[in-house]
RNA sequence: GCUGAAGUGGUGGAACUGGUAGACACGCAGGACUUAAAAUCCUGUGCCCUCAACAGGCGUGCGGGUUCGAUUCCCGCCUUCAGUACCA
């Protein structure tokens, strides 16, 4: 019989279904090997042809591994939350359920006949309760743990009252929010459940906190960053707004290195891991703060209102705040001391991190005007500006008395006796304090915090600016520059709702007035603020320094600052920036002379000396959101007490998505969940009312493939233990910074806690290139008004004539020629169509463009299906090109690889179609043709390489064609070859060849010595150009040979009388002669 | 701008470690079979000069270099695609 394909491709996937061909064996003496694809969302579009690319060289690789005696796990499932299933639901109050249901049916139905080897027994679906059951679940094991920097890695929560309990919160080194007290052991004790959860809380590895999130209203539901596209959501494309909510949050940041270091260990494309990286964001530097000098107001003004609030009240604001992060960052002496004043064990109310005119004191008692510091070292330069300070606060009617960090270490007791003394016999002040004020210029403590990356550059600084959106630049505006501000301002939030991105290169800023210190140099140097500080990275405030940041260089150019040279190495910085960190450092102070890391190593340790700064490490990455305000998702498994979040208990999960009326925000805006009625937990407690986003659940996925149908565990640990890790993954690259990085962090979370083994998921990652879309046009001649005419033009011929592109179906075009008849029925309009052909073809134009309905040049494996097979589909999708390139699809050849298949089968068969094998022994040259396949299937499949193996599958039929070969020895092992590539009809012709289920198979063993020649046709070269080829034996050593090549008389023809100045032979390559 | 990948016939692409550039396939041209078409089979097909050649020249984005020999290695430039961005 001829190649029936339809018969044979129904007849052997059923077959496969009924055995569980695929199934992976639990526990097995063969090594095991997991082959993972990216689970699809279920849309209501269905398959089109670029989706199954990925899982044809999955599925061939699964196969292979399978006949080279692996144990392979290849499963298959669907990622079946999400938003187009709400909005669907919305639109029609179709249950998601059902929408998605449906869609399932569709793929599955589209995936089984393309023949995959998945096994279908572990199937997983997302929105399955007794899956998401298992999300919810590890949700809570995150809620229930931190992470300890000490240890490196995530701990039960449990661990961490251990401590509180036991040496309180001073030594805890953890990931955690910035506002986290810091108490002794007894506090914790006295603290209220309430406030122990609430500080627990800063820890949890997630954790509910206010922060500014993605709103978009239209879709009334908060994204994710990397859900939104310049302002726009990534679907639907509706705007996007900055809105401050309570929100879950997931500290992915206290493994931000990990998540960078672990990229080193993994065979991932390298622009994967560059993505992460940059995504990450890691910058190392410093942290420097520059003192603010205080503007000079004008008579007048000034702050009665503050009472015993003693700050100067134009920084009131700034201080507080640098007092706030101060107390979080306590010395040990200052933390020591201030157990011994607090709560009034003096006798005396003292305050610590207390906002004086424009200082902040570390101890002060208010009422006897006595203010206590705890300083570092005896530097130089720290005790002058100590001197300058104590005589500021001296004129503000307080007294000051310095100990040094190392007398209140040692001797903590003589200290505090000292105070005690000194409060005692201080007479009260009875509040006179804020009319002694003095608002005048002076040097204060109030400062603005950079970060930078050179901070070998400081001496180079001429000026600092802050983002305009900065908090504090209301604060710091002279009234002299108050305008100018507020217009820039103004200007600013109007440039970002237009297009920011295109006067990227003009300069822009303007001068608050406010000048600022330099700490290293004590220069003067003015306060800008300009849009291109970004208030979201790092502090907001960069410090400017022209002669190394072209940035810089630009903006000082511009508002006319000054540019000072700090390298000797650094040229024309007349011109522009120089960022060289060559040669040695000059007008740099105290580093002048040194080299960059010599410098950078002695800068970091000096600021932290001073206090003024510190080497630092910035992430760009920020914690991931976690609530969505939507219906068809997770619920968290959370409820409310006393407006403080709750877990429910292990055994009450999973909590089930409740039936609502409506997948709509209710009229109080509370998302899709408020309109569930009688959904309490305990019949009191609201529950969380977001659900979990789209990454959770696609986030752990892989290893519940591995015990798919365990209800008391998310997979046993038999299983993790057995399968550990994913070894070959392959997928799309735009999942980079999302779920794969979202799915290394659960990962490592996972095995800090024990319940996972690797600290990667995907050892090895591929990314299969995108299938673009192929669009064919006709061209419509158009008359002189511009109106449409009946008649076609053939795309050679459109330029002597005025026309109008139109998208025609890709489906009535082969090889770009059109078929007319199919093109008069498409289209009404088109019924009477005339046609200018050429060459009495019509030929269509081509374009590459998305593959998408509108422009019609979608093409459905179903169609492709019928009309040629599976196995000839995914022959064609590997024969395209090379796995991992972008290309567009076009269906022109597919003719070739089913002619392949054909030819194929007609080797199994006689001229009357029957089936016929010879029993004979196979010639060498039969053997020779075998061997050279088995190679080289073998080497392109390790190295992905799918579609040079097809076309050496060509090869090897077409050598056995050309050598009438019938035999069984030979086509046997052919036939398990290819199966990987074509599974249908190998299955056949190995079941007419007399045997039962290729999947139990072996691949045939290569054996080299069918390879070897005793001869090879040398290419002979003159000079380096190839001339001719030469028959010699492979015996011949490079003497030998040359001789024979010399006295060839075709040779000498080429030489021409020449003689040779020199013979370049490479055994079993070439012989090349040089004249 | 930065980062990454890539530029080879009319087209998709091959050449894996510096050793015969263009495998394999599509398309195209010619032929066989056929009343005819489809299907199938055979032959040719990088470009230029040439009636033709088993004659010569040019050819892997461009310009240089290393080498007996470069699509492959090095330097500089151009173009395309992807990601990312005033990231300090």
């Amino acid at each position: 019989m001829d190649y029936q394909f339809r018969e044979i491709e129904q007849k052997w996937q059923k077959y496969w279904a009924d055995n569980q061909s695929f199934k992976a064996e639990a526990n097995s003496d063969k090594p095991k090997y997991y082959v993972l694809d990216m689970f699809p969302y279920p849309s209501g579009a269905g398959l089109h042809v670029g989706h199954p690319l990925g899982y044809i060289a999955s599925d061939i690789f699964s196969r292979y591994k399978r006949l080279k005696g692996y144990n392979v796990l290849h499963p298959m499932g669907y990622d079946s939350f999400g938003l187009p299933a709400e909005q669907y639901a919305i639109q029609t109050g179709q249950h998601p359920a059902v929408t998605t249901e449906t869609n399932i049916n569709t793929y599955r139905r589209q995936l089984d006949q393309i023949g995959f080897s998945f096994d279908w027994s572990r199937e997983v679906r997302t929105s399955d309760p007794a899956y998401y059951k298992w999300t919810q679940w590890i949700f809570m094991q995150l809620f229930n743990s931190w992470y300890n920097l000490e240890t490196d890695k995530a701990e039960p929560i449990s661990t961490l009252i251990h401590k509180f309990n036991e040496a309180g919160s001073a030594d805890v080194k953890a990931a955690k929010d910035e506002d986290t007290r810091t108490f002794l052991p007894t506090d914790w004790a006295t603290f209220s459940e309430e406030e122990k959860q609430v500080e627990l809380l800063k820890y949890r590895l997630t954790y509910l906190k206010e922060s500014t999130v993605n709103w978009c209203p239209a879709l009334g539901t908060v994204l994710a960053n990397d859900e939104v596209k310049d302002g726009f959501s990534e679907r639907g494309g509706f705007p996007v707004e900055q809105k401050k909510m309570m929100q879950w949050s997931m500290r992915i940041t206290a493994y931000a290195d990990r998540l960078l270091q672990g990229l080193d260990t993994i065979d991932w494309p390298e622009p994967m891991k560059e993505m992460q990286r940059n995504w990450i964001g890691k910058s190392v530097g410093a942290s420097v703060k520059f003192k603010i000098l205080t503007p000079t107001l004008s008579e007048g003004e000034g702050a009665s209102n503050y009472g015993y609030e003693t700050a100067d009240p134009l920084l009131w604001e700034i201080l507080k705040t640098n007092a706030r992060v101060n107390r979080g960052n306590q010395t040990d002496a200052e933390d020591a001391l201030w157990q011994e004043l607090r709560n009034s064990k003096t006798g005396h109310k003292v305050r610590r991190q207390h906002p004086i005119g424009t200082y902040i004191a570390d101890f002060i008692c208010l009422n006897k005007r006595l203010i206590i510091e705890v300083d570092g070292g005896y530097h130089l330069e720290n005790q002058e500006n100590d001197k300058a300070r104590t005589d500021a606060l001296n004129q503000l009617g307080f007294e000051v008395i310095r100990f040094t960090n190392e007398e209140v270490l040692s001797n903590l007791k003589t200290v505090v006796t000292q105070i005690k003394l000194e409060l005692d016999s201080r007479p009260d002040a009875k509040s006179t304090a804020s009319n002694s004020l003095s608002f005048g210029e002076g040097q204060g403590e109030a400062y603005i915090e950079v970060f930078t990356t050179r901070v070998d550059t400081i001496f180079g600084v001429s000026y600092l600016v802050l983002a305009p959106e900065h908090e504090w630049v209301a604060e710091l505006t002279t009234p002299e520059q108050k305008a100018d501000i507020e217009n820039y301002i103004l200007q600013t939030k109007k440039k970002s709702e237009l297009d920011r991105m295109a006067d990227a290169k003009t300069v822009s800023g303007a001068f608050t007035g406010t000048y600022v210190v330099n700490p290293v140099s004590g220069e003067r140097v003015q306060l800008w603020i300009a849009d291109y500080v970004l208030a979201g990275y790092g502090t907001g405030a960069v410090m400017g320094v022209p002669s190394g940041d072209q940035r810089d260089w630009l903006f000082a150019t511009h508002f006319n600052l000054p540019i000072i040279q700090i390298l000797d190495a650094q040229k024309d910085i007349d011109v522009q920036a120089d960022p060289t960190k060559e040669g040695k450092y000059i007008n740099s102070g105290f580093i002048n002379g040194m080299e960059y890391k010599e410098a950078v190593a002695f800068l970091n340790q000096w600021l932290e000396d001073q206090g003024v700064g510190k080497a630092k490490v910035n992430f760009r990455q920020r914690d991931a959101i976690f609530g969505r305000q939507r219906y068809w998702g997770e619920p968290i498994p959370v409820y409310f007490k006393n407006g403080l979040p709750y877990l429910l208990k292990e055994e009450e999960l999973p909590l089930v998505l409740p039936e609502i009326d409506k997948y709509l925000p209710t009229e109080t805006g509370e998302p899709p969940l408020g309109r569930a009625e009688d959904w309490k937990y305990e019949d009191r407690y609201e529950y969380e009312l977001s659900t979990m986003p789209g990454w959770a659940g696609s986030s752990w996925y892989w290893y519940r493939y591995m015990d798919a149908q365990n209800n008391s565990e998310f997979a046993s640990k038999e299983a993790v233990d057995y399968w550990k890790d994913v070894d070959l993954y392959i997928g799309g690259s735009e999942h980079a910074t999302g779920h794969l990085l979202y799915s290394r962090f659960w990962n490592k979370f996972l095995k800090d806690l024990g319940f996972v083994q690797e600290e990667e998921p995907f050892k090895k990652l591929i990314n299969q290139g995108m299938i673009q879309g192929r669009s064919n046009f006709v061209y419509r001649v158009v008359d002189e008004e511009g109106r449409g005419t009946n008649t076609l033009v053939s795309a050679g011929l459109r330029k002597d004539y005025k026309t109008i592109a139109l998208h025609v179906d890709v489906n009535i075009v082969e090889n770009d020629v059109l078929d007319i008849e199919k093109f008069k029925a498409w289209r009404d309009e088109f019924a009477n169509a005339e046609f200018i052909l050429e060459n009495g073809k019509y030929i269509c134009g081509v374009e590459v463009e998305k593959m998408s309905k509108s422009k019609f040049n979608v093409v459905n494996p179903d169609v492709l299906i019928a009309q040629y097979g599976a196995d000839t589909l995914r022959m064609y999708e590997m024969f395209l090109g090379p796995l991992e390139q972008s290309k567009p699809w076009n269906t022109n050849g597919i003719e070739g690889v089913f002619k392949f298949l054909r030819k194929f089968w007609r080797l199994f068969h006689n001229e009357a179609w029957e089936f016929t094998v010879s029993d004979a022994e196979p010639t060498k040259a039969e053997l020779k043709a075998l061997h050279k396949i088995i190679k080289k299937v073998q080497d392109d499949v390790e190295r992905f390489s799918f579609n040079t193996s097809v076309s050496s599958f060509m090869i090897a039929v077409n050598e056995l064609t050309d050598l009438k070969c019938n035999k069984k020895a030979i086509l046997q092992d052919l036939v398990v070859v290819l199966a990987p590539y074509a599974p249908h009809i190998c299955e056949e012709l190995w079941s007419l060849l007399g045997n039962k289920d290729l999947s139990t198979a072996q691949y045939p063993v290569f054996n080299p010595n069918y390879l070897v020649e005793d001869e090879f046709a040398y290419p002979i070269s003159i000079n380096g150009k190839m001339k001719m080829n030469l028959n010699l034996s492979l015996t011949l050593e490079a003497k030998e040979a040359e001789e024979a090549v010399l006295a060839n008389e075709q040779v000498q023809g080429f030489l021409n009388g020449a003689a040779p100045k020199k013979i370049i032979f490479v055994k079993g390559k070439i012989v090349n002669i040089v004249v």
